[in-house]
DNA sequence: CAGCCGTTGTACATCGATGTAAAAACTCCG
DNA sequence: CGGAGTTTTTACATCGATGTACAACGGCTG
């Protein structure tokens, strides 16, 4: 009992194998009585279209490809949640892959895995250079998530990263936090959303006519809690006082105030925090943090849209546009974590 | 510029197609010296395999799907990147899908998504009903997680839940708490976790010559912090005074302490809290939370065992083999919001 | 009713890689 | 050096769906 194909229902309904076909893709000239038979033959057989075949005919495999560096951190698994949605909306399928971090992976990513699985490849990045990016022959259409690795050389979606970082930090300093580090540098990548972020809060410290110093970076290991309450732990070990951290994500931050409840000190009142990307996990916390909340939708559809784009110049074998970029929106949600007492958002 | 193909390198190498296709995929016997001047070949055009030519032939994709319900509920985040790693070394890539909710996506899941796409499926299921899972003629091999549908309709891997929520119960019960409420009913659905669960639940108290009552499990919409904190709301509003809470999964758990928080109750003072799941947020939560932890890398790990053997078996045209049952370990980690203050697991 | 046109339906080649079967090349030994 | 036995390589058919090009059909006009 194997399968039906196309050549099989053919044969039931009287047709030809074409006329089957047409039936399948809604081609206009196919009279209603062939169609009705061709559909009984259809459901009578149980057929349904081998993607294989019709993949090696079209050229096309439906498929984008989504590459991030975790999924079990809850900013990238909304993303991919949302990514997913859109894709479907798109008639995309979506396959995932994690690069754990690995930059060999990431350029594996790059070049499509060494094959040409994807009609795209959205990619979240964190340790490309700008120079991984040019002169990917066969490579597919991409679009690059969050890190602007270096403008003009692919499809780009991110945030406003530098004014948002400059904004939580103006908040900081508004509250009359002079003590502030900023958690979440990375060692020896290039300069990414740590860099950029960090340029944003030195901004706003310059343009308040105040000191800034290298050190206030602190590095982790990954971006999870744990590396959070352990950059605190340090820190505080370290014997320094910080009345304020900007914590290049949630994680990070959750990580960071369990380490400060433990060690006694409170938020906001002793430490006010701030996060990035709104993730549930702050929104819940005690105290609700207070986060830099990009419009995960915006990055999810428009990712989406550059990328179809992409794929139907690359169809039409038109010559590629030159790169976009694309800026979403962004707002500082202020929650307990830095404005006292008040209420859940 | 078109990509080139088998033939293209077979020519540039002066040997047969089927010979670069020998070299590809490393069959034995392929001297030293055709090997490198192929390899080379490769190399200099830049060839890599057409996957949709490669499908086609070999009647599998290598790739498997995994329906979730929704990709940003943290233990669905858990699973799916512990899935996709192990699919990884598997040789296999994975396509995720999210159901929301959806019955009708959750069937069509089932059907193969109205295509063969994926040479598995791993599905972790909502609203299915053990008739769904009957008769599924070409179907493509079939894991189902965590909830027992019916035994006897397809491999599965779970924990044993119904002891879980009688080892969580017990331990409520050990702290002296009489008044424990069950979060994480959900309407019209079958048996599925919720019910399984309250039935350890039951059993326990039963077991300590306790009184049950159907009205102790909670409705939620769905099983995200909100609709934990919503609950506990409901609950609390309609003037009940609960001392412990079972939640059916640790963002129902972390919801409903939020929401007590609100309320001045303490935790786990007034109220022990346990959830499921183990996720992050719950380990550096305040209180930390006490939570069921099913060995998600032995879920992964046994899904993918039982989905490759049944895909080789169906390769082999052997007869598919009666289903397999299989469960996973889980322990209880009791931290903060039952044991007082304690250490973080 | 011939002639034309638009609509339906068909035969066949094709997408790219690989299994089959058999030919070619090479080894080794008497 | 001939021939059996083994290793290496090849030609060709095939997987399933669909685009191309064209044939068959039906209806309408003059």
């Amino acid at each position: 009992m194997a399968r039906p194909r196309i050549k099989d229902v053919a044969r039931r309904a009287g047709v030809s194998e074409k006329t089957v076909s047409n039936v399948i893709n809604d081609y206009a000239h196919v009279s209603e009585r062939t169609r009705t038979a061709v559909r009984e033959a259809i459901d009578e057989l149980g057929y349904r279209v081998n993607l294989a075949g019709r993949h090696l005919r079209r050229g096309r495999t439906g498929i984008i490809a989504l590459v991030v560096p975790e999924l079990d951190i809850p900013y990238f698994a909304d993303l991919a949640a949302l990514i997913i949605t859109e894709a479907e909306r798109n008639a995309m399928t979506v396959l995932v892959h994690q690069t754990r971090e690995d930059r060999r992976r990431e350029l594996a990513a790059l070049e499509g895995f060494g094959s040409d699985f994807a009609d795209g490849l959205i990619l979240s990045p964190l340790t490309l250079t700008g120079t991984d990016l040019r002169d990917r022959p066969g490579a597919p259409p991409t679009v690059l998530l969050g890190e602007r690795v270096r403008p003009g050389q692919a499809d780009h979606v991110a945030i406003d990263n530098e004014r948002a970082a400059r904004e939580a930090t103006v908040h900081l300093l508004e509250l009359g936090r002079r003590r502030i580090r900023v958690v979440g540098g990375r060692e020896g990548t290039e300069p990414g959303t740590a860099e950029v972020r960090s340029a944003g809060h030195r901004a706003a410290l310059e343009a308040a006519g105040l000191p800034w110093d290298p050190a206030v970076l602190l590095r982790v290991e990954n971006f999870r809690a744990l590396d959070g309450a352990l950059a605190v732990r340090r820190l505080l070990e370290a014997g320094e006082q910080p009345d304020g951290l900007l914590c290049l994500n949630d994680q990070l931050a959750l990580g960071a105030m369990r380490e400060l409840h433990d060690r006694g000190l409170r938020v906001p009142e002793d430490v006010a925090v701030v996060g990035f990307d709104d993730v549930e996990g702050g929104r819940f916390s005690v105290p609700s943090l207070t986060t830099v909340a990009p419009d995960k939708h915006a990055v999810a559809r428009v990712a989406l849209e550059l990328l179809m784009v992409r794929i139907a110049e690359r169809d039409a074998r038109t010559a590629g546009a030159p790169p976009r970029e694309r800026v979403v929106a962004h707002r500082l949600l202020v929650r307990e974590s830095t404005a006292g007492a008040g209420s859940r958002a």
